[in-house]
DNA sequence: TGAACATCTGAACAACTGTTCATATATTAG
DNA sequence: CTAATATATGAACAGTTGTTCAGATGTTCA
């Protein structure tokens, strides 16, 4: 995202003149409430970067620690806590100590169901 | 994303020496395909961000036009439709031209699908 | 045809993102 | 205590993103 001028809330409208007032009236009420549909953005948008949900492919077979989800998907231990940083502000994954390791595990199967919600959509898609 | 330098593929997993062999043997095996892995996350991208799942939203409600989501998403024209053009390119919506109208829908059920997962995760983690 | 409208497109810009590097913290072993 | 290891963190940088603006297509109708 970027800029947020003032246009937002009131310009952008008013020299539409194409609109179906029917479906507008209708629609407008069954929309997500909005700051839910933010969350909601977030969440995918935690799991749209590749090396993030490399992470969580991996986590979905097993818990880990840093270093065998470096190891496994050759990254660097920095770029993998930096990740994990991400995924656990979003409550995606949960953490338990053991000593100087730190295994880290997904936090509930919403997030295993989205993964592969999204595996069969592209699996439906890209194959004849 | 950002740099992709060359210690990518060898250096990082040198210095490593906590690792868990068994779990890296069983895991390697049940990664999904790291090119499946890439069109997931780009799919999770696509819907990450908040412009673009508000007209995710309102098609799953209805079918609109350009002028349809403007209004009710309180954005520019042409900032619906360089969205658009995202969620066409990624396969999510389809089109149909009616004389100077075109009108925007839901490729398939998954799109909504994913959606719904999100917003069952969401509403379970901000809940009481 | 030409005016009017709906949509698309390219350039430009600020805001954001993920990685790297260097360094800090935390835990254990000796 | 100190040394060694595992992980976390902050700054910095290049690459990317979403919006805006101006203008280009495409379509209809008089």
């Amino acid at each position: 995202m970027a800029k947020k001028k003032v246009s937002a809330a009131d310009a952008p409208a008013c020299e539409i003149t194409c609109l179906h007032e029917d479906v507008l009236k209708r629609v407008g009420h069954g929309l997500t409430d909005p700051e839910v549909l933010r969350w909601v953005a977030a969440l995918f948008k935690v799991m749209g970067d590749p090396s993030r949900l490399k992470i969580v492919n991996a986590l979905i077979l097993s818990e880990m620690c840093v270093c065998d989800l470096a190891a496994l998907l050759k990254m660097t231990p920095s770029a993998v806590s930096h990740q994990l940083q991400i995924l656990r502000q979003s409550d995606l994954v949960k953490w338990r100590r053991d000593g100087k390791i730190i295994y880290y595990s997904l936090d509930d199967e919403h997030v295993s169901n989205i993964f592969y919600q999204g595996l069969v959509h592209v699996n439906e898609k890209h194959h004849p």
